[in-house]
RNA sequence: GUCUCGUUAGCUCAGCUGGUAGAGCACGUCACUUUUAAUGAUGUGGCCGAUGGUUCGAAUCCAUCACGGGACACCA
């Protein structure tokens, strides 16, 4: 474990430390302000004629980032969560000994200690502290990643986030805004009235989604869990249950691929609104957004990749007219299921002739549209055959009252009217029950529990799910979902531990 | 799942068409009281991802596997 000659040198240093006296593992922290409270309290020394004032005394503490030893000086730059600072530690300013027997033999990058002093400036006009008097807090044994590059392997800075984090100063701020988005959306919806709930993450049937879920085992009742895929079914509960307006930000899991833009486990948000339709929501995801970009200070145009993408621009067009006017599609092609087929083919673009009209509209919206919607744009009008969950329209019963939210050419939001009417979704989950009898092990399971909720009534009501992963993605410009999650899914590394042969002695058997 | 690129010192990376391992940082020792990736001198450090194969000889060529990145497919 500790067999790294770096680290047992440290060890070594740790064991000296207290040989002297010194614990290496301080629990008494002293410190009275943080490096950024420190920095701007005393930005007024460069003003001053001697640029220092000695009496005024601070404790701050951090982990040393830099260390450059002068002979009988040396500069230290530690970090805390607030920020950098330069501290100046000279031999003659410490107890006798102290700098040449401790500091200068003992202490070393990656150590975090806590240092008091005074506020000077520079020579070279950076505010730094005067240490009076210097605690190692904490020995790292380890040594940490090179000064300059720091980590850059993906791999290490996923398995090792915490590494990550002390290394690279911008990946902390991608899971402060990461956790500043999520605090801003409860307060969005509270503020609109809405009861933040929490809902079962094991359920007796998969629900709310068409997705293959994680099952466990709960021994006490003897029977398989799944985790969830999807709050919704939950959520619409409650509101048959009187609750007008519900909301929950939590996780779903999902047991397929993982890729850019995937992660078993993925954090969502789903609200639903009594009495309000999707149009309430076009309208409310608009002020969302407006409320999120003016409380993270973020300009409304926000480079994403090579696109730049315009807050202050939102679309909305119905998923037909898109096809034509965004997509370039002819006009008399989009409703004619032949027509369609052969357009595809002639593009080299594979294609199930089994599909339906619906299937193949969104096909072309697919292969056609979705990249070209870089400003924010609500595809409005899904065509019922894509839509399962789905409200039909009154007048135009092939088309739902549905949207999905565009932004930089990938899905952030889908929403929708929810069906209230109980006989029609029981026959919609007949249907994915045939379905799941076929092979398809994806479809939606049969659950009576909920059609019988749906059977006292649920007023009617719109819903909508956001996902926050992919939210944040965009927001911080990040390309990989595992860089705005950070601890994302990682296959295990290969050590042929005991388990492992454990099941090969099984398999042998 | 398919294709593709990668895996060499604690970290960042070299290592050509095969000849037994290199740099910078870090670390050790020395010098240095205003440095900014401090500097100068000097030294230590490697089962070249794993397993097979080809060869007199493999970090290098071939095969298989593991892990990771990217693209595509699938999936909301």
């Amino acid at each position: 474990m500790f067999s790294n000659k770096f680290i047992q040198q440290r060890i070594e240093k740790a064991n000296t430390l207290r040989e002297a006296g010194i614990n290496p593992y301080s629990n008494d922290a002293q410190r009275n302000t943080t490096i950024e409270k420190f920095l701007n309290v005393n930005s007024d020394i460069e003003q001053m004629e001697n640029k220092r004032d000695e009496n005024r005394n601070y404790t701050v503490s951090g982990r040393i980032k830099f260390l450059r030893i002068m002979g009988k000086a040396s500069f230290v730059k530690i970090e805390d969560e607030s920020g950098m600072l330069q501290v100046y530690v000279a031999r003659d300013n410490l107890p006798e000994g102290f700098y040449n027997n401790i500091f200068k033999k003992h202490i070393e990058v990656g150590d975090i200690i806590e240092v008091s002093g005074y506020p000077f400036v520079t020579g070279k006009g950076e505010l730094s502290l005067h240490v009076t008097e210097l605690k190692l807090l904490t020995k790292a044994i380890a040594p940490l990643p090179e000064k300059f590059h720091g980590i850059t392997d993906k791999e290490v800075r996923y398995r090792k986030r915490y590494l990550d984090l002390i290394m690279n100063a911008e990946v902390r701020k991608t899971f402060q805004i990461r956790s500043r988005v999520i605090s801003l959306t409860r307060r969005f919806f509270e503020d609109k009235g809405f009861l933040e709930v929490e809902t079962p993450m094991m359920h007796p049937i998969p629900g709310g989604a068409n997705a293959k879920p994680f099952v466990t085992h709960h021994n006490a009742l003897g029977v398989d869990r799944y985790l969830r895929i999807a709050p919704e079914l939950y959520l619409k509960r409650l509101i048959v249950g009187g609750f007008e307006a519900v909301f929950e930000i939590n996780r779903n899991f999902r047991n397929e691929g993982m890729d850019a833009t995937h992660n078993p486990e993925f954090t969502s948000i789903e609200f639903y609104w009594a009495y309000k339709t999707y149009k309430d929501l076009i309208a409310i995801t608009k002020e969302y957004f407006q409320y999120l970009f003016e409380h993270l200070d973020l300009p409304t145009i926000l480079p994403y990749g090579d696109m730049e993408v315009n807050f202050e621009n939102f679309q909305e067009i119905p998923l037909i007219e898109s096809l034509t006017k965004i997509g370039g599609v002819p006009e008399d092609i989009v409703r004619d299921k032949e027509k369609i087929i052969a357009y595809l083919k002639e593009r080299n673009i594979d294609v199930n002739e089994a599909m339906n009209l619906g299937q193949l509209q969104g096909e072309l919206f697919d292969e056609f549209v979705e990249e070209k919607l870089i400003d924010p744009t609500f595809i409005t009008e899904y065509p019922v055959e894509i839509s399962p969950l789905a409200r039909r329209n009154d007048e135009h019963p092939e088309i739902t009252e549905r949207f999905e939210l565009f932004i930089a050419g990938r899905e952030i939001a889908n929403a929708f009217s929810e069906l209230n009417d109980p006989i029609d979704q029981y026959e919609r989950f007949k249907g994915q029950v045939e379905a799941k009898d076929c092979g398809d092990d994806e479809a939606h399971a049969m659950d009576t529990d909920f059609v019988e909720a749906l059977s006292y009534g649920m007023a009617p009501t719109a819903g909508q799910g956001i996902g926050i992963d992919r939210l944040v993605m965009l927001l911080t410009n990040e390309h990989s979902i595992r860089d705005v999650l950070l601890f994302p899914a990682m296959k295990p590394l290969n050590t042929e531990d005991a388990c492992e042969s454990e099941e090969e002695k099984e398999e042998e058997k």
